[in-house]
DNA sequence: CGGGACTTTGAGCAAATTCAACCATTGTGG
DNA sequence: CCACAATGGTTGAATTTGCTCAAAGTCCCG
């Protein structure tokens, strides 16, 4: 539904003005955060405030990649189609994660606020003409693809030789890894989380239903869950 | 088999100085393109060339990532192993690949030769410190990573939604266009192959055969492939 | 030439999918 | 304010794709 919906244009130095990087709240732990105040300034000076609703495509796949981002706050799938629709998520990014890896001309991949979201946007050739004077950005974007490719990794594991229950157990653990809590809350619909799993909706409710009846977790409802063996969980997770 | 097998130490400046970067086959299609004789002397100071054993290890998972590498001849395989011995490829490598992405304190993955291969190698720590002086290097890179994360990106993609069929055309047709030839030669077993596809060896060899019953593919032997028609196959790896 | 590693094929099985029905929640218009 | 349509979630039954188990065939390589 949100295929033919485009991004509103943010005027830059608009909302920027109104909200200089120097009092981001999520600053300090994005690709800004290798940047001192001065340094900071020049980066400003590219960079532009969009909030993006939910549903609402950010990017396609293919489109020419003009910008890459920051989420600010809110929540995006990442996503590839085959031809017949079948889709796969390859990641759910949430505040302070960067959008637009891999830096190519093209997008590889296609992008949705999941829940009312705020990027920050940077024309991307604007960024890579900035490496030169500001090397320890070019070094953290390294530093982030890393991290990409060690969690891609980790998912080409689960997608290849994980059962549906270990995938979902590995998705709620990293969930509450991530935010640092036993009660996770899940932005997306079971259609999404099937989607980056490799499960069919169905089959996630099942599992679902499974890891409760296993008290592992419970579900308050459809988008809470609660850990209730952390431990148990995490073996599961990793196939034990 | 080759878990406890450990690589044979190459003394620096010894095997190097015979085999000098400048003179090197693959030069100019690895990391050290971007770099001319005068820097590519830096990079030659800390390089090692090493020969690798079919089936050796090159590294594990979890192993201090004191070294990074180029693939100067042969083939490498990247895994990751679960607990009870399932195990995810996730990726090939050949000649003139960049081996030691994402560059952490620890490998993510385990690298083993598949067949005889070449690698050239590098302290990590050393070939960080150079992209100070030489910031091309560390472009080169981060290109490098781009890379890998589209082709990460693609890999969940048939991981998580395509079938047998599909995912055996896409690999096919990938190999044929890295080795530029509608005859494909096959280095690695239909084990090997089955784990990088998410697959059993019995379902890949039922596959082989159905490919072959419909006149895409011939197997003259095991470990070659001849595709008859590329276009159909292209088509079946995308899922159409 | 013999033995081990690898590959292929067959038969039955199981995990996950498909198809279908039903339930819960939410938002909308009468 | 309620009826009801739409969306999303759960559960059940039947089906299918790919897996497991088993056996036989092939190819090196010494």
């Amino acid at each position: 539904m949100s295929r033919f919906q485009i991004l509103p244009e943010a005027v830059e130095g608009n909302d920027t003005t109104l909200m200089p990087c120097a009092a981001c709240d999520v600053r300090e732990m994005t690709i800004c955060s290798v940047l001192g105040g001065h340094e900071l300034d020049r980066l400003a000076q590219i960079v532009a405030r969009v909030p993006v609703a939910a549903g609402q495509t950010i990017f396609q796949e293919g489109d020419d990649a003009e910008h890459v981002y920051n989420i600010v706050s809110g929540s995006v799938r990442l996503f590839k189609l085959l031809p017949d629709g079948r889709r796969q998520i390859t990641g759910f990014l949430f505040d302070s994660d960067f959008l637009g890896l891999a830096l190519k001309q093209h997008y590889a991949y296609s992008a949705e606020a999941v829940s009312p979201t705020v990027v920050c946007r940077f024309p991307r050739g604007k960024l890579e003409r900035l490496f030169d004077d500001l090397p320890k950005l070019e070094k953290r974007l390294l530093d982030e693809a890393s991290n990409e490719l060690i969690a891609a990794q980790d998912q080409m594991l689960l997608l290849g030789r994980k059962t549906a229950a270990e995938r979902l157990s590995s998705f709620l653990f990293a969930l509450a890894r991530r935010q640092n809590n036993r009660h996770v809350e899940l932005e997306m619909t079971r259609t999404d989380i099937a989607d980056y799993l490799g499960l069919t909706i169905e089959t996630v409710s099942r599992t679902f239903t499974k890891l409760r009846k296993l008290d592992i977790i419970d579900t308050p409802d459809a988008h809470s869950v609660v850990i209730k063996d952390a431990s148990v969980l995490k073996d599961m997770a990793e196939g034990e």
